[in-house]
DNA sequence: CGCTCCTTTCGAACACGTTCAATTTGGAGT
DNA sequence: ACTCCAAATTGAACGTGTTCGAAAGGAGCG
């Protein structure tokens, strides 16, 4: 654990931007550990005493990305629309926020979702990076009007999370220029969950939703 | 492209079955295309004559358990019965069949999902292997009685493949002795889904379906 | 200045996945 | 039996991520 002096700082975040700026230009495999030591003038030993490995890298650009995203997303998140609008909006951002990555998008996501690291948005170890990625979620909850029913309001944002993640995949997998065609998903799905979530407040259908919310509840720890 | 000349078939052959057992027993990241190579009697160029690299023995891993799946749960899938227990059947075998793997099931996923490769589960290369897998739960939507709405019933199979990745996906990340979380997510999500499908006969449901449905078809190509 | 201790830097070395030019093998055609 | 050629096999070599022991800095202290 190397404490934060000036220069080691400085040599660290050399060492994030210039690792960003290769696995945006020339993609996450052609970029080398000794390539993004040479960029930054260092040595690939060097490299290793800042970051564990290369996944460790791509971890920075997570975290990188949630930020943009939050800062992004929040001063659009303005009360009174309805979720579906703002859903909408997370969702937009988050994939603007990733758009210059999609190249590489399948390396990203098949390094993020092996278990092994801390990397992984499901495993223990990002606990935090993730309740902060849902406490985003929580808070386009709350500006909604009309307010979803108190029955899912508290477990409406980790669900809302878990769609993220699905859009994320697909987006992953979308080869259509620009990604259109996850915009068109979003789209046309945002509005879809709203409506789910007001049909909640049938009996038949809230039955089934408490089972679903038992369901996660239970199956957690 | 190599003709299967007999001898030639029972090298390969003889490849896999050791490349599996290899994986089963010390890990996917342990095992070596060398040791793999070595434990066959070939070198590790022979190796790369049937293989065009290691992610490919794995992707044959799929192929393995694929068909395991379907021969373990086809005998089982007996008419007659209600989709929630049709549905646990499938689930639970498919569990069953992967349960060796478990521990490198991290790797195993890591591998599947990338886009790169014919390996992934939703990449156009591996169009039918996705299409047999989802044959098996068009099979059990057939079975079952009564038959769900006639409306789903076509695209049901495939919103459950969908499930069965979701819960694949779950069990990856089960670290409970046995994954026997998983095995309760199967056992209380199966009825749970029956039950959903059941409810999309009323109006406003069928409504939210009939969108989901049109979403999932809109998207694909 | 010299000494000590910790941080930081270095680059050679290792094991791995993969490639490739060269070689051997084995069967079909004559 | 001989030739020929594609199939099959080999092992050295390349580039990669990663490790590690050793060296260089540099801050505090006498």
């Amino acid at each position: 654990m190397p404490l934060t002096t000036a220069k080691s700082e400085a040599t660290r975040e050399l060492l994030v931007s210039t690792a960003l700026r290769l696995f945006r230009d020339v993609g996450y495999e052609k970029t080398t550990m000794r390539a993004i030591a040479a960029e930054a003038n260092v040595s690939t030993g060097s490299a290793y005493y800042y970051f564990a490995s290369k996944d460790d890298l791509v971890h920075e650009l997570y975290r990188t990305l949630q930020e943009e995203h939050r800062a992004l997303a929040l001063p659009l998140l303005r009360e009174g629309r309805n979720l579906g609008e703002l859903l909408k909006v997370v969702l937009n951002t988050g994939i603007d926020v990733m758009g210059p990555y999609h190249d590489f998008g399948s390396s990203f996501i098949s390094i993020a979702i092996k278990p092994s690291a801390t990397t992984s948005p499901f495993g223990s170890e990002s606990a935090v990076a993730r309740a902060r990625a849902i406490s985003l979620f929580r808070h386009a909850v709350a500006m909604s009007r009309p307010q979803p029913p108190l029955a899912i309001r508290n477990d409406l944002p980790e669900l809302l999370w878990y769609t993220y993640m699905a859009v994320t995949l697909f987006w992953v997998y979308d080869s259509s220029p620009g990604q259109t065609r996850t915009r068109r998903l979003i789209d046309q799905a945002a509005p879809l969950i709203s409506k789910l979530v007001i049909l909640s407040r049938l009996p038949v259908v809230r039955k089934i939703v408490e089972d679903v919310v038992q369901l996660i509840h239970g199956t957690r720890r």
